[in-house]
DNA sequence: ATCATTCCTATCATTTCTATAGGGTATGTG
DNA sequence: CACATACCCTATAGAAATGATAGGAATGAT
């Protein structure tokens, strides 16, 4: 799974906004603070604000606010609105793709591999991850050293 | 994520291999039970043969066998071989990826996505496909009806 | 007015993805 | 030995996605 720029800058300017709490927070502010190239974050402000996640306020003193509660905009809201659906086979949904002979069950893998990353991505907040605090399951999935090296 | 044509079809070919049992399979027979580009099917193989999944035979009657047990081939494996790491960010290991101020906690999602796809992908074999009988935890994930829908 | 800031459109270089083409090479069979 | 079969290698290429950059228009506060 390739996780791009555009999903993780998107996550660090609204944990950014998020964490200015009802202060506008502006395009600049946050391009300083994460570092971010200022145009390219410029266009994924623009996609967040489309997609329901942030409101804008132009002119002097302007920025970014929350459009919604941090603790209802779920990591999977994010990716579904910038990348598209969570997982995909060849452009297709998991449940689309159909097999034949000797790969009659390999639709199984794919249908299992969107479930289990929406037991990650549907679970956490950003108001959890502003917190610390990320559910139970997904502790016990980091609480393995082994979750932390590379294969 | 985006699960590639690659790795579709490398996996389709292997099954098409490993269900051939010691009789070598041609290109061509898998790329007629599968439904393959020939062209592309056999690049495919080719690499599948160079990460050490398959052995080959030239010639008349001559194809594509196993060259491990189908219970020692994990999905993983061939992901890491034909995609590279099972998830980036940024094309970085999860665990490398440093994230500050509002954002300090993000690089535990990541970390947590790798860790579920490993729950997943770790644990099925050719062997459990070609039987039909897939591990527990995986049953478990496929039970709910909620993981054959869209969202 | 002026300045800060978002918003819009266009462009673009690079890489990845999904192939296709053509011929070279090895091997088993008759 | 000839021949058919089938893998093997290199090169090319169109399309899409990725990760930006540029310039200026619109808006709002003071």
């Amino acid at each position: 799974m390739h996780i791009s720029a555009k999903i993780d800058y998107a996550m660090r300017a609204l944990l950014t906004v998020a964490n200015g709490g009802d202060d506008p927070v502006s395009a600049d502010a946050i391009s300083r603070e994460q570092g971010l190239s200022i145009k390219f974050l410029e266009s994924i402000l623009n996609d967040l604000r489309k997609s329901g996640f942030l409101q804008s306020r132009r002119g002097a003193n302007g920025g970014y606010v929350l459009a919604r509660p941090a603790d209802s905009i779920f990591v999977a809201d994010v990716f579904r609105q910038l990348d598209g659906p969570l997982a995909e086979v060849r452009g297709l949904r998991p449940e689309t793709a159909k097999y034949e002979g000797a790969a009659t069950n390999l639709g199984n893998v794919w249908v299992a591999v969107r479930a289990s990353l929406r037991n990650v991505l549907e679970t956490i907040t950003l108001a959890d991850l502003l917190g610390g605090e990320l559910p139970t399951q997904i502790k016990e999935l980091l609480d393995t050293p082994d979750a932390w090296v590379s294969r």
